[in-house]
DNA sequence: TTGAAAGCGCTAACAT
DNA sequence: ATGTTAGCGCTTTCAA
């Protein structure tokens, strides 16, 4: 027996924890028994087994996850690397409803939590926050049998050197062409396809002309992707198109759609007949604006956004948009990490591309329909 | 030097994850050089340090959490444990907007999340799903370095010997009087304040007389709290009441709040006043069909909520209730896990009630101004 | 500033 | 069915 012994104390707050080499002790038994009693627990006799949770339910006896996890080569953990968000305003006041940029990754926590839970893993989130040579990936990676990373959180390079030991999906961003990263599992949303179906339904089924596209100035893959989308329906519909956007905004926000709109209506005569947002936040913004300047939606202009968020079924009139299914990319990521976990370790990389709804609402001068869901109207 | 060596592969997938002992070798110095290199850099000279870096880099090393939390007792972890809503209909369709079950525990895990970030902490979320002698809290206890708890989700018995330990804290669930937990950190939210603050303001100020209470079949001490509010704010104002809720109903969702109201509103002539709703589900779905009904609300009855979701400013007319700080709650829990983790290790037990506010919308009368937020009407 | 060595608490062969 | 014995990969005195 080792040198292990501790103090049976008695005080309330116990400094050390008590470990196997305790509970092995007080019944009698030896540690080895002990972890079966933990482990599996039909490999050891019943009155033993007894005996053994007695001591260690009397010792406040708790496994130690590390020790565990250093033993045995697995943790049960599966984790989310996504970039911090934290917004100034998210400090004050209330927050507590409908903050887009918390939406986006807490739909998507939600989807692997469930799906983790439902395979029996447990969830660590972590939102980078930079720091020394210790990366917040690398904490991560260092914790959990396989992780999803959003968009593009970490330099690729070391999510390389990463996911040579452990799976790793990638999250939302395309995958490169030429990267470092084409061996990992990956899933994305159909983006282009969901912002030309979208497109070809203004130009097609509302016989609409003079759109204008409303993108980002920063460099973001999945707008890009929808942009294409829409110029590839504006071009397959004989419409009209340059290849930029009518105007690019900062932050995608709801101010900034409003600015947006007010733009491009400023300009009377050849005000466009619908405004095509890459989200809904600057969707919504727009549809504000556009009220207070008297232009009737969609009678006077058309709007519509690109997600799906909630608030998007709340205005009104109701935002026609392009439903991107984040619970179900975490979901998916899921998926993927626990069937690389199960032996499939290096079967060849997958890439998931979800599809994506295209929602006709009131914006367009579909959907009469909606919004009848019980007690919203 | 240990044995511990291992082949130098060349092939992509590698089996071993590097080790200290590799970066060690690799880079001519000892283990304890490459630990000091992680933990404290400035203790090591830079030339050595890049040399460490450097072959850390080229084999791919990542420290092992596992290892780091055995040897230095701590993980820079978090926990959250909640029970499992799983929900049947969860599993079906699009289940992407707002469902109230996820929303409530989400809310938590938002703001344990973003206060967790801030402390520099990253968060395991794990809900309960029952399974051998090792339940879930004993898995997040052995990984975490403190963790909150939500309402009943363990054993007392367990939690209290866990909390020998390490700093657990309690959510939404009151302390109960004389149980074991008497030494945990505690938050919850006034719940009996605030329904009789809204129960006050539908007496006194729109003089209401005849209300009934809606709460909940299931013993809940939080639904519990908010109609012994109820009551205080009626006996205060002189209204009659029993000392039992008008109708209880089973699962608190839209369809029993429903019907609740059908069934309170049928007897014509002595149709309440007001319904006074334990949550705001309920009180959504009653809106409902309220107006299906052709009851007016609020000018035929009365209709108030409880929790303050989302859903409950958007409903029109907009809902009456009493808004919980469910982010807050979350963010109060890390706090004091913080703040136990950092020193305060033994100090008195916290209980924190973390104040309500009532929230004055359209469906009792008041709260024109309601629903201006920018998009929403 | 760096190295040597002793654990941290557990699991997993291998014995018995 | 149970015990023995090595580690798992890192941190941390204590020396040098």
């Amino acid at each position: 027996m080792r040198a292990h012994t501790k103090p049976l104390r008695e005080s309330f707050y116990v400094s050390a924890a008590p470990t196997v080499y305790d509970v092995a002790e007080r019944s009698g038994v030896s540690i080895a028994t002990v972890s079966r009693v933990y482990r599996n627990p039909d490999a050891v006799r019943a009155p033993t087994r007894e005996r053994v949770l007695a001591a260690a339910r009397e010792l406040g006896y708790v496994p130690s996850g590390n020790a565990r996890g250093l033993a045995s080569r697995s943790t049960g953990i599966l984790g989310l690397c996504f970039p911090d968000y934290s917004d100034p305003d998210a400090e004050a006041g209330e927050a507590e409803d409908e903050d887009p940029a918390m939406l986006y990754s807490d739909q998507i926590i939600r989807g692997m939590e469930r799906a983790a839970r439902r395979h029996g893993y447990a969830l660590l989130i972590a939102a980078s926050l930079e720091g020394g040579p210790e990366s917040l990936v690398a904490k991560v990676a260092g914790r959990v049998d396989g992780f999803a990373v959003l968009a593009r959180t970490v330099p690729t390079e070391e999510l390389e050197v990463i996911s040579r030991r452990q799976p790793v999906v990638m999250l939302a961003g395309p995958r490169e062409g030429d990267d470092h990263l084409d061996h990992l599992d990956h899933v994305e949303v159909a983006n282009f396809d969901g912002q030309r179906e979208l497109t070809r339904h203004l130009i097609e089924d509302h016989g609409l002309r003079r759109l204008a596209y409303i993108g980002s100035a920063e460099e973001s893959p999945d707008v890009e992707a929808r942009f294409r989308g829409y110029l590839a329906a504006c071009r397959a519909g004989g419409v009209e198109v340059g290849d930029e956007p009518d105007l690019r905004v900062g932050m995608m926000t709801q101010a900034e759609g409003a600015r947006a709109a007010d733009v491009l209506c400023a300009r009377d005569g050849e005000r466009p007949q619908a405004l095509v947002f890459a989200n809904d936040q600057m969707a919504v913004g727009a549809l504000h604006t556009l009220e207070q300047r008297g232009l009737r939606v969609p009678d006077d202009v058309v709007v519509t956004g690109f997600d799906g968020i909630p608030l998007s079924r709340l205005v009104r009139p109701a935002l026609t948009t392009v439903r991107q299914p984040m619970v179900r990319l975490g979901e998916a990521a899921v998926d993927l990490l626990v069937k690389r976990l199960s032996g499939a370790r290096d079967a060849e990389p997958v890439s998931l591309m979800l599809p994506v709804t295209v929602v006709r609402r009131g914006s367009c001068g579909c959907g009469e329909g909606e919004g009848g869901k019980p007690g919203v109207r």
